[in-house]
RNA sequence: GCGAGAGUAGCUCAGUUGGUAGAGCGUCAGCCUUCCAAGCUGAUGGUCGCCGGUUCGAACCCGGUCUCUCGCUCCA
């Protein structure tokens, strides 16, 4: 199978068993947004639960919130999203491929500065020891034309950005002469801008409403409460804080299934930490997290870092945890050394003092961050395109199952009667409703028994239990495990407890 | 946004030169059954993505539009 046709599977498999489903579908779907069903609402539930389990209940230092997605517009401004989310992109005909505008332009300037560079070496090296680099820059006339020009785009330019006018950006294209670099045409479109956040209103009344955005990321919902957090908290850095919770990017192109989507959800942790120390923490949580996603008993070759050579504006040190998706290794968690970027700015545009008074050595100062990031979705679709299988068994038959880890299992056991009569229906419904307290259950009758393991086996479910005729004579039940298909005769309180030291939490972040 | 391909039942797909829509699987109701899909009977389910045009007649031809997939671009 081709990873192009697994992933087929991965979606249609996702629609048949009520794990995704294209949003508002009956009216033909809406572009990169999908809702999660039944199992999938349940899928997504266990992983915010094992990720807030390692995150927050087992570090006595990290606290959770559940900041609002409507924020301070000025908060956008601070962060550098005004700025950054903010591309004027133009097309070329000829070969269809795509520019920022800005850049364009940019690396005219730099080719120009190029061939200053080149005058100055050319004449180094003809006047020896005694050039005076300087001195040639300011008089030499060819060197001042270009510094001229330089200067002349330079002006227009920033003119151009600041009034935000597309059609002088354009003009300054064409008169320049810049021509695609891969078709080498001078055939452009116009400048279109692209503001990847999404904007709304705050007031009903159009006259006096408010322009906000929705966020596009959650962390900066837990910078504007750090003070908060930490004058209620009574936590020392360093610590951290944690948040689950959407965000919105209005993405040019938003595309493979729940990977891309305009509406998604993240789960961040943000680490307060003392300045200087960001390093070792770096590395410390690069660790961690690893070990968070091998836990879950994926093979670790599904799993590789990736550094980021070109840092973002507020990083010192990034990188991916990617995973081997589908369609190739993606971006499934982030690893950023944010700085002090985030609280210094903040503390500039709010105008409040944003500073972290340590006791012990009586020095005030502005913590640096270190941040992780996941996207929940790219989990949910990592672990279920991971889980997906399709086995050819000894008897010629296909098999597909779901092996999703047992602890992320929507629902946890299958109860089964092996035939609908001789009072099996009624003892198998007795084991039900005593199991639904503790876990999700399911209880199935109809069709061969077979059919029943194989129908579970595709959604998942990791232990089927199956009342049969000796079960009424002696009390055991079988029960099977959905990764081997072996069967084992066990008593119910037998079955319990295996099922209860499988689902194990501390076993299975401990691993 | 550009280019290429595609849209028919819950899923996978067939549907001839234009003649009022089919299969397999699934689902549901039964029957039969003591352990790993494909036993039997019956049922449910589709304005053929949407709108318009050509035609006596359109799933099929034409135009538009929407959505999806892949590639390019972007990913703070």
């Amino acid at each position: 199978m081709t990873s192009e046709e697994k992933f087929k599977k991965v979606i249609s498999h996702a629609k048949e068993y009520g794990f995704v489903f294209p949003s508002s579908e009956i009216y033909d779907g809406l572009s990169a947004v999908y809702d999660y069903g039944q199992n999938g609402a349940s899928l997504k539930n266990n992983i915010k639960d094992y990720w807030l389990k390692a995150m927050v209940q087992l570090n006595d230092n990290i606290v959770n919130i559940d900041s609002a997605i409507l924020m301070h517009p000025s908060i956008w401004k601070a962060s550098g999203h005004v700025d950054a989310f903010n591309d004027p992109l133009i097309d070329n005909k000829d070969s269809k491929k795509r520019y920022r505008a800005d850049v364009l332009i940019e690396d005219h300037i730099s080719k120009i500065e190029k061939k200053i560079d080149k005058e100055v070496a050319k004449a180094q090296k003809k006047f020896g020891e005694n050039f005076d680099k300087e001195k040639y820059i300011s008089t030499n006339p060819r060197v001042l034309q270009y510094l001229d020009k330089i200067k002349l785009i330079h002006n227009d330019f920033s003119k151009a950005l600041d009034d935000d006018d597309l059609v002088s950006l354009k003009k300054m294209i064409e008169d320049l002469e810049i021509v695609c670099p891969v078709s080498g045409s001078k055939n452009w479109t116009d400048i279109k801008q692209f503001n990847l956040m999404f904007g709304t209103k705050l007031g009903a009344s159009s006259e006096n409403a408010m322009d906000l955005y929705l966020r596009p990321e959650t962390a900066q919902g837990i910078f504007v409460n750090f003070l908060n957090v930490q004058k209620t908290s009574r936590l020392k850095i360093p610590f951290g804080i944690a948040q689950i919770g959407k965000a919105f990017r209005n993405e040019i192109v938003a595309r493979q299934f729940i990977f891309r989507m305009r509406e998604f959800e993240q789960m961040e942790m943000q680490f307060f930490i003392k300045p200087g120390t960001q390093m070792e923490w770096y590395s410390k949580w690069k660790e961690t997290r690893l070990k968070w996603h091998l836990s879950l008993g994926i093979k670790a070759e599904n799993y590789r870092f990736h550094d980021h050579e070109k840092l973002a504006h507020y990083a010192d040190a990034a990188c991916d945890i990617e995973f081997k998706f589908p369609f190739g290794f993606k971006e499934l968690e982030g690893i950023h050394s944010r700085t002090d970027f985030d609280l210094t700015n903040h503390e500039k545009f709010s105008s409040k003092k944003i500073k972290y008074f340590d006791n012990q050595t009586n020095e005030r100062y502005t913590p640096y961050v270190l941040e992780t990031s996941i996207g929940l979705d790219r989990m949910f679709l990592a672990i279920f395109s991971n889980s997906l299988e399709e086995e050819d068994l000894k008897d010629g038959s296909i098999r597909t199952v779901l092996k999703l880890p047992s602890i992320l299992a929507p629902i946890k056991i299958a109860i089964l009667p092996l035939i609908k009569k001789d009072g099996l229906p009624e003892l198998a419904k007795k084991i039900f409703k005593k199991l639904k307290w503790d876990y999700e259950v399911i209880y199935d009758e109809k069709d061969a028994v077979g059919r029943r393991y194989r129908r579970q086996d595709a959604l998942g479910t990791p232990f089927c239990i199956t009342v049969d005729h000796q079960s009424i004579e002696d009390g055991t039940v079988t029960i099977r495990d959905r990764d081997s298909m072996i069967q084992e005769r066990l008593t119910i309180d037998e079955v319990t407890s295996k099922i209860k030291s499988a689902l194990n939490i501390q076993t299975w972040l401990k691993a």
